[in-house]
RNA sequence: GGAUCGGUAGUUCAGCUGGUUAGAAUAUCGCCCUGUCACGGCGGAGGUCGCGGGUUCGAGUCCCGUCCGGUCCGCCA
């Protein structure tokens, strides 16, 4: 070994001993006749301390050592004259009998310090730099402690973890298909896995009873800074269950990652109907951390003159506590906020029940004192909170609202990245109505069952829209990290399924015959759930971001500006495989 | 596919309704400094203002196009 101890473990009480360490040069503070250098690894900064008056040459050499060189120092552990309180190693520091340079380095492209100068596109391009840093090297670190407490109580459950295979079959459902060709199978692709889906049903199917992999999953659409082109579930599925089993298991295995990552007691979790999610929250993955429900105000608002209301689907609206301060400016903001064309609302109405209990409305001139102390009751307001409406179709409403909401939330300070509250999504609808492809689709997935008594609704259209799937997400601080269903096992139900998606049964059967054929080998009850592990671990760092997460992420682009990759390939490789690009 | 914000020194940014030699901080280099840990002091170097075109007596600034990056909508079963 080239060294004796980390950078980071040297202690008071190792004062006297002779020691040997290895790292990076962090900074140095040259006083002339005295030289410090800071050095730097994985578990810390020790620092190195070279008098001119002790050992003149040695000092000389310490005086050249630039930022980022890798080097070994030999000396004595000694109680520092003036101690830094700020790090573990503070209390002491290496008189160095000699320095071995390892390696010098370019000076680098950013400061490799906890609060960097550098852009992104610049930490990506260096990200080895970047991971030098401590803020990166730690959301590492808790992606790995996330990921061992997960194998832990997973393995500890009789899950056995088992690999599934990375090149396989398009299919057309769901999200865009990476696609790899075959060049022993002219004309032929292969596809990444957007999840391992099929094959652990087939475990079970296979008599494994309990299946976990902590997997890398692919999915070629537009990203976002939540979504990579390749991410990692922990992908979950078990035999002889009902859905309780599932929820009760997997919200065992998130209570056990925050009990034992951040020592917090998560307790039972609450469940909510996707409708109620829906009509309070106006999001199928509500943010939980604070109330500010919606409130529907059809029957308060309407017929008293003002068109806007009258001639609304629905009108909603939100109270939020405290806010009746809000200046007029304010206000305009929070309307211009609603306006954007990524919202669409065509205004915000407003009323402020100001602390001297007197109500000002941006309508007054349809509702008087009276018909405003209804919007109060409706709303359970107190003086000094503020009412925000909005009013127009339901869907676009409610979307519109659950931002308005969720931005009032982050204004009003309620949404504290240290402050958890989680929760169970249930009943989904099963089917959702996609107007561009003009059929339905599986909103979760075409295995995912129906509830039994919703089954018979699967033979007449009409009712498609109202049938429940037996599905639920596990939503944190108003973030999708898992979601999962209990799975159909019978095959006569998987061709139904299929044929409602539109599927022939010649398509079924070539798509997803190997999984119907299995059906009919005595396959299991069963279901499951998939994690999304980088979002795990961005909400246990407290971060919005997952790309800190991941050792080398990708760019909005989808492109790694490290490697830069995707590229061009040569002529050569395309003609192997059988390809002719057209750009 | 769409919306929006940005691109100026190695880096992070400022640069007003167009007007003399484009600034700051930090990094970097040199000199000084024996207890710093965001060390300090003095001095220096460092710029094709993303790229192309246009308007103008004059463009970092205005217009058009384009490339790159961020955020969002669509999309993501």
């Amino acid at each position: 070994m080239l060294r004796s101890h980390t950078c980071g473990e040297l202690r008071l009480t190792d004062a006297g001993k002779s020691v040997t360490l290895s790292g990076w040069v962090q900074i140095s503070r040259d006083f002339g006749g005295l030289t410090f250098v800071d050095l730097r690894d994985r578990y810390g900064i020790t620092q190195l301390a070279f008098n001119m008056s002790t050992n003149a040459e040695l000092c000389e050499q310490a005086r050249k050592l630039n930022r980022e060189f890798v080097v070994q120092v030999s000396g004595t552990v000694r109680e520092r004259e003036n101690k830094n309180p700020k790090i573990p190693t503070g209390d002491i520091e290496i008189i160095v009998d000699s320095i071995k340079v390892l390696n010098s380095a370019k000076t680098p492209p950013f400061t490799i310090e906890d609060e960097t100068d550098g852009g992104d596109d610049l930490r990506m391009k260096y990200r080895y730099l970047d991971i030098r840093r401590a803020p990166v090297r730690e959301s590492l670190l808790l992606r790995h402690r996330l990921a061992q407490e997960t194998r832990k109580y997973l393995s500890d459950q009789e899950f056995i973890e088992v690999e599934t295979p990375v090149l396989i079959k398009s299919t057309p459902e769901g999200a865009r298909d990476f696609v790899v060709p075959s060049r022993m199978n002219a004309g032929q692709f292969y596809a990444l896995p957007q999840s391992p889906q099929t094959f652990k049903q087939l475990l079970m199917v296979a008599g494994m009873d309990r299946y976990f992999q902590i997997v890398k999953c692919f999915r070629d659409e537009d990203l976002r800074a939540d979504r990579q082109p390749e991410f990692t579930q922990i992908d979950c599925e078990m035999s002889f269950v009902e859905r309780a089993d599932i929820l009760d298991m997997f919200e065992g295995l998130v209570r056990h990652l925050f009990k034992t990552v951040k020592g917090i007691d998560i307790g039972k979790l609450p469940h909510m109907s996707y409708a109620d999610a829906a009509k309070y929250y106006g999001n199928d993955k509500p943010d939980t951390r604070f109330e500010m429900k919606f409130v529907e105000l059809n029957d308060v608002v309407k017929n008293k003159g003002f068109k806007v209301f009258d001639d609304a689907e629905l009108v909603v609206g939100i109270c939020a506590k405290g806010a009746a301060s809000y200046t007029r400016k304010q206000l305009d903001e929070l309307t211009e906020f609603v306006k954007r064309p990524q919202l669409g609302a065509t205004g915000l109405v407003y009323a402020r029940y100001n602390a001297d209990g007197t109500i000002k409305s941006s309508v007054d001139k349809f509702y008087n004192e009276d018909e405003l102390k209804k919007w109060v009751a409706a709303f359970g307001a107190e003086p000094g909170d503020l009412m925000l409406i909005l009013a127009g179709g339901i869907d676009k409403t409610r979307k519109a609202l659950s931002e308005l909401r969720l931005e009032m939330g982050t204004q009003l300070g309620l949404r504290d990245k240290n402050k958890f509250s989680c929760l169970w999504v249930i009943d989904f609808p099963l089917l959702e109505y996609n107007e561009e492809h003009n059929r339905w689709f599986a909103m979760h997935h075409p295995f995912t069952a129906p509830w039994p008594e919703d089954i018979a609704k699967l033979s007449n259209p009409a009712q498609f829209g109202e049938i429940r799937a037996n599905a639920y997400d596990m939503v944190i601080n108003g973030v999708e990290v898992g979601g999962g269903s209990i799975r159909i096992y019978d095959k006569a139900l998987q061709a139904k399924m299929f044929e409602t998606l539109g599927f022939t049964a010649e398509e079924a059967q070539a798509q997803f015959g190997f999984l119907m054929n299995a059906f009919e080998f005595g396959a299991p009850p069963h279901g499951g759930i998939a994690f999304g592990f980088d979002r795990l671990c961005s909400l246990f760092g407290g971060a919005e971001s997952i790309r800190d997460f991941i050792a080398f992420p990708k760019n909005n682009s989808g492109r790694d500006v490290m490697i830069d990759s995707p590229s061009v390939i040569d002529d050569k490789q395309l003609k192997e495989l059988n390809i002719k690009t057209t750009v």
